[in-house]
DNA sequence: GCAAAAATAGACTTTTTGGTCTATTTTTGC
DNA sequence: GCAAAAATAGACCAAAAAGTCTATTTTTGC
């Protein structure tokens, strides 16, 4: 079991990820976590050495509570193709996401890329081992005779995600989810052309 | 002509965008634009209320001279076909974009749709009016008989807009533009299946 | 060339934010 | 039940950021 400091430790990450993910990390102050931990100055700088500190250890959070939802949903499903389908799945309701604000990993990517090269490093590992894990899936669909050999796995899994990362951020501000399900539909469709 | 006081308004803003563009509202100072700009806080405070209305007056020049970029753009092609493809090639190097720091759209999109109503409101209406064109330019397409009834416009022009913002971000990120020449090529195919 | 407009330098104030410190209280886990 | 660990309240400090003001210089446009 974690000691009571692990656990407030743990209860501050958890409190602060989606207040980060909201509104970046220049847009989240001190004040804005202690209000919602409601823990007192002193005990967070027991547990982080400084903002940045603090700021670092949330985004990987963040990352790894997405890449754990993502990893766990595509484990559920049991060929290639249910696979893709259920992690496209995933973004039907891009207003009401895993973590409140959205998805992190993209959130994270627009606001680190000209600013905050640690951040900017973890979140390009994170896409890529996601583009990775999908080009295996698909490669293994195509070994298994799910697809056939004309599907590009590189190709179809850069702009799968593309589609869908781009899709939820239009989706939010433009305040509505609706388009996300022919974009969805359609993605599938893509897919489904190679199917055998 | 422009007075020198209108120029000297208009020199700041187009030297702020690419730094709004880069850091974001809540990641730019005051003193970070006085050092762009070299130019004396009393003047800076002279030409603008506010950050507030700095900031909103910068958006509102990224946002139109996005706008303007792509609707030149797609103005000098003369098919619906030619239009279509002339703007996806508009993202082929999301490394060194038109306004340094990636698509200032998608950005503010990012940091705004939390945080800050006024900046999202603008934002919604941009992305909303980018795709009323689309579908648009897509549906007289369809009416000219370049493409066939089979293809869904609004569908489409979601698909497609989100895809390739969605890869500038990703290749941003992961520091390569390679992934975004098949993107393309493969959006453009997506089309072309439709062409008549 | 001159008066008005614009910009400068930079000191100054205020507000916000980040961070420290201490004495006290609460909680934990044996 | 008790000592150690953890958390609290909140005063305090330091630094950063926003914004004001003034006396002076530069520029503009007739």
């Amino acid at each position: 079991m974690l000691t009571k400091a692990e656990r407030t430790k743990q209860f501050i990450l958890e409190t602060a990820a989606p207040l980060f993910n909201e509104r970046g990390v220049a847009g989240v102050h001190i004040d804005d976590v202690l209000a919602a931990t409601k823990v007192a100055k002193g005990c967070l700088y027991g547990h982080f050495e400084n903002k940045e500190d603090l700021s670092v250890q949330v985004i990987d959070l963040l990352l790894s509570k997405m890449t754990e939802k993502i990893l766990t949903t595509i484990g559920q499903a049991d060929t290639a193709k249910a696979k893709i389908f259920a992690f496209l799945d995933l973004y039907t309701d891009p207003l009401n996401t895993y973590i409140r604000g959205g998805c992190p990993i993209f959130n994270m990517a627009v606001e680190s890329d000209d600013t905050h090269p640690i951040i900017k490093k973890k979140v390009a590992a994170v896409i890529t081992r996601g583009q990775e894990m999908a080009v295996a899936i698909l490669k293994q669909g195509i070994e298994n005779g799910e697809f056939s050999t004309k599907l590009d796995p590189v190709v179809y899994a850069f702009h799968m995600v593309a589609a869908v990362e781009g899709g939820v951020i239009m989706c939010r501000a433009m305040n509505t989810a609706q388009p996300m399900i022919s974009l969805i539909k359609s993605l599938k469709a893509e897919l489904e052309r190679y199917a055998l």
